[in-house]
DNA sequence: GCTAGATACTTGCGCAAGCAACTACTTCTG
DNA sequence: CAGAAGTAGTTGCTTGCGCAAGTATCTAGC
């Protein structure tokens, strides 16, 4: 055996850690967040990403991406979200294919409520995922991204 | 605005980050392992785990948590690979109420074609996602983890 | 300026996931 | 040892996803 078929084996390694450790996160926020304010973690980001353009609005396609949803899904959560006012469909002018969508007032009063329910159970999650061995080195190296 | 706003912020970025890279190299996954052999990456995830257990078998609650998966969802994900004659389910002897899950010879040599693709697809993402400014560091910090 | 092909979104359909309720077995408690 | 409580796995039901096909709109080549 190789450095090759050491590297494959590695990069294996550091992709199931990475799966559990996206898994293990993902499943806390969603209960937290399904419990608090009644949203599921793609819903939550959709709402986060919006508050986080400028202008406040972006195109489906925009969305999916920030999702990593196909364009199909996007269209069915944009539905589930505008049916519960938390968001607006407005047509594009100058492309008339095109749909932005656009917090509502009640998506940004929601999102404000569950922002900080959201920070709080990342840092927590985090910090679980810290005392696991298995991933306690991604987890350090996901703190030290962005220091600069 | 402090030092604790900031660590939040930090925190959520590698989160997107994080769910970023996790959606695009599972995505690549899903689509050539399918492609390859039928498989999806949860598919691949349990015969891989299988053939990495020493005498090759496992009760469904380890599989569920090796695969990040529900209990119930276990029970038909094991369903179908069992269907298609990849694992067989075995009685556990000791405790009447467990179930042991093995690979079968079929299952085996199915693993064994699918994981070159499986390793390849794995490298080849990794690589895009190098090219990717947002997931870049992550990428490199995920190739440094076990070098020891 | 008209038609061919690309792009943006939506809809029909089948599949896999989670939750809650159920069965079967084990272990704890008095 | 009997009954209560806990654990392992399965099943019914609902929900949300992706793919492929459909509609509407834009863009390029002639």
């Amino acid at each position: 055996m190789g450095i090759k078929e050491d590297a494959v084996e590695v990069r294996a390694q550091g992709w199931r850690t990475l799966a559990a450790l996206h898994g293990s996160i993902e499943a806390e926020l969603e209960r937290s967040l399904q419990a608090s304010s009644e949203l599921s973690v793609v819903e939550y980001t959709v709402l986060d990403a919006l508050s986080r353009q400028d202008g406040w609005h972006m195109r489906m396609q925009q969305l999916a991406r920030a999702t990593a949803l196909s364009s199909s899904a996007t269209t069915r959560l944009v539905n589930r979200l505008e049916d519960r006012g938390l968001l607006t469909r407005i047509l594009c002018a100058d492309d008339r294919r095109g749909i932005y969508t656009e917090l509502t007032v009640a998506g940004q009063k929601l999102l404000e409520a569950a922002k900080p329910v959201h920070d709080e159970t990342l840092a927590s999650a985090l910090e679980a995922a810290e005392s696991v061995p298995e991933l306690e080195p991604l987890v350090r190296a996901l703190g030290a991204l962005q220091k600069a």
